[in-house]
DNA sequence: TCTTCTTATTTGCAATATACAAAAAACTTG
DNA sequence: CAAGTTTTTTGTATATTGCAAATAAGAAGA
């Protein structure tokens, strides 16, 4: 059993909406390789400190970007023997989604990029984890509430409709259609006496139905 | 970055249709712990011999089962401090499905036994990985070509379409709106003047229409 | 107060898709 | 060549979808 054993990393997709648009959040990189590069948040597995990889997760996202108790969901895991100068690695890629104000108030050293199409130069495979990060989030949003999360507690159908549009990155999208499925699907459900105001007929606010993600059955 | 790493293993959840039913390959485990206990095959990382983690799947496969050029895909990756006695550890799962026939042909010392309700007694948190392949396999289906790997190469729609009904543990699947949906995907497409034949009218014989697994966007 | 503006929400309808049932086709076997 | 069997096609009532338009409910300014 005493083979040498590959350096084991996890590493962080942070994605969120800006502009109408999928952002990354990336940091420089505080030591050698790719030192000041800007990078997917990452660290190793510190066997002493961290229950499992999902606590590598949570450990990593508190300390580099002060952000706590995100949904967090694992993308994969990426290895090989030349993805990292330091020798034979894996690295197992959690995948997080937030609003963007959240991400802004809680670190300020954050980078926002667009993750489409992949920023150029990033370190290591990172091009690669982000284009499986974004396929992920778009083909996982056709079945799921995972747009929600890219959204405030509280939000209007049509805001919820805009962020499925953004992600799945399409000119439009029948609210009336959307409307229809999202409730009957029990998705989201309406927040008694809150609503959206401003110079128009006031909008229902909703929340997510359930505490995490939802699955449906048929497509959005 | 000279922190102590983790064991790290790959294991493999190889699952067959047997008698209507999903089944799984457990092999005797050669050594401790769990000495001669059925469990899911696997192996330690070796960055000597292995390119990639997808590299330990298939030499594990190959030492272990004979088996070569499967259609191989990531599950997940299983992790903690205490799910090895030996340390703390993780195990990047791959799953694997083919047909019942190629399995028995390769590996004549695989016990198969019903993939659900999860076997009792396996060591390690196999019973759990076990349970996420089960669940990804049954969802994946939903839109994809995934259940064909469980067939041989030549297939007609009513072997296909009895496939997707175990995968799925339904009673009833209308024929005719497989045959039109699975056609008008383009998931399969028919081998000229093959025919599987009986004491019943010929039945066109099909192929996957691409190499690899081929994804929906709308449900079967 | 009343009109105008804006976006939310509902309604209507044609086109499409689905579930279910039945008919027709094409072989094997006695 | 009739009977049996499974494949393949067809038909139809029902449900879903896509698109367009109407209606609702507030804010803002005259």
């Amino acid at each position: 059993m005493d083979y040498p054993r590959p350096i084991s990393t996890v590493d962080i997709v942070l994605l969120t909406l800006e502009d109408a648009a999928l952002k990354v959040a990336l940091y420089p990189r505080e030591g050698p390789p790719f030192q000041d590069m800007p990078a997917l948040p990452g660290g190793f597995v510190r066997v002493d400190q961290d229950a499992d990889l999902e606590g590598v997760a949570r450990r990593v996202l508190q300390e580099k970007a002060t952000l706590k108790g995100l949904h967090l969901e694992q993308l994969a895991t990426f290895s090989g023997r030349d993805r990292d100068p330091r020798g034979w690695s894996l690295s197992v890629v959690y995948l997080a989604l937030l609003p963007v104000a959240r991400l802004r108030r809680a670190s300020t050293d954050a980078l926002l990029r667009p993750a489409e199409p992949v920023p150029a130069g990033l370190p290591f495979d990172h091009g690669t984890i982000l284009a499986a990060a974004v396929a992920r989030v778009r083909a996982k949003s056709v079945y799921s509430t995972l747009p929600t999360f890219l959204l405030d507690d509280e939000f209007t159908i049509t805001e919820l409709r805009d962020v499925y549009r953004c992600v799945f990155g399409v000119d439009k999208l029948d609210l009336a259609g959307f409307r229809k499925k999202i409730l009957d699907l029990r998705a989201i459900e309406p927040i008694a006496g809150h609503f959206r105001t401003g110079t128009h007929r006031p909008a229902q606010l909703y929340r997510r139905a359930a505490r995490g993600i939802a699955h449906f059955d048929r497509t959005i």
